[in-house]
DNA sequence: AATATTTACAACCGCGGGAGA
DNA sequence: CTCTCCCGCGGTTGTAAATAT
């Protein structure tokens, strides 16, 4: 990880713990958002701030990054995840990859919060409460449990996307728009973004398949599409906060994984470089993300 | 209005796995 | 192989806000 003990800091120094302030939050996001977070460990010590790097890491990813969905989650969400809680037991960072935005902390709460309570009710109207089996034992099972019955729609089409592949479980894609539920999904494959483009799969494929392709417009419209789901989504920048933008994307990964827009295999790059005209926010914009990427 | 209790969510902790030295 | 470091995950705790008494 290009992360070993030479990038350690030396004495280690006293570390704050609790509540965030507003000023901590700063540092950390003008930190990552130029520099990226590499190793973590790092990122307190050069950010300056008094936290380890766990906790940085931690307030990033759950709270201060880009794309982060904050509010009440939707009804649909909430089938989700009481479907997927059903399917997979407590693997929250697994039903957070099916809730682009949402975060497995986010969920964790949540279920413990609002859903657990709903179903151990029993809420029998419901289609959640239908979903489980009400033995009580099933709330706090860890492990999955299989599938005795499920029949709605959307549980198919969860399940299809489970089952289409190991790369489909976890790569969802930046959905256009926070459409009601569909019947009939998006065409474009169920990806994260920045997932779809660290794809193994991408790699072997894209250059011939999408990126440079002698049609270009395949992996413009991609960007296109990508693009107007980012501003479509209308991040209200709530809170002096830019958490809605990219809600469709897995920011994380775009700035942990060598989010790149530039051909992998071609030698040439090629960089796409997103204008988003005025600057929304003065401590991010998309630029500001995209020099991130030239830079790493 | 003051206090106690509950709720919701942010943050911490510990563990396991992967990777490099 | 072992050690060390980092990351990610899931469980748990802490705390502020909301609600009840």
């Amino acid at each position: 990880m290009g992360c070993k003990s030479s990038d350690k800091p030396k004495q280690k120094p006293k570390h704050r713990k609790g509540l965030w302030s507003p000023d901590e939050d700063q540092r950390l996001r003008n930190y990552v958002l130029k520099h990226g977070h590499g190793c973590w460990s790092s990122v307190p010590i050069n950010a300056g701030l008094q936290r380890n790097g766990k906790s940085c890491r931690l307030r990033w990813i759950n709270y201060l990054r880009p794309g982060l969905k904050r509010g009440l989650f939707s009804s649909q969400e909430e089938e989700t995840i009481l479907t997927l809680h059903r399917l997979l037991g407590n693997k929250w960072s697994q039903i957070a990859q099916h809730l682009p935005g949402r975060t497995d902390n986010e969920i964790k709460n949540y279920w413990h919060s609002h859903l657990k309570k709903k179903v151990l009710k029993g809420d029998q109207g419901t289609k959640e409460a239908n979903v489980y089996n009400t033995t009580s034992d099933n709330l706090d099972n860890n492990s999955p449990k299989k599938i005795t019955m499920m029949q709605t729609p959307d549980f198919e089409s969860l399940l299809m996307n489970m089952e289409n592949s190991s790369t489909d479980a976890d790569q969802s894609v930046p959905r256009m728009s926070e459409s009601p539920k569909q019947p009939n999904r998006s065409s474009l494959p169920k990806l994260m973004f920045a997932e779809w483009l660290s794809l193994d799969s991408f790699s072997s494929l894209s250059c011939e398949g999408i990126m440079s392709s002698k049609d270009q417009n395949v992996s413009s419209s991609f960007q296109d599409n990508f693009m107007q789901g980012c501003f479509l989504n209308e991040g209200t920048f709530g809170n002096g906060e830019y958490r809605n933008l990219l809600s469709y994307a897995s920011p994380d990964d775009m700035f942990s994984s060598q989010l790149k827009f530039e051909c992998q295999s071609s030698g040439n790059e090629q960089f796409v470089d997103f204008s988003c005209g005025e600057d929304i926010c003065s401590e991010f914009n998309m630029r500001s993300e995209l020099r991130y990427i030239y830079e790493h």
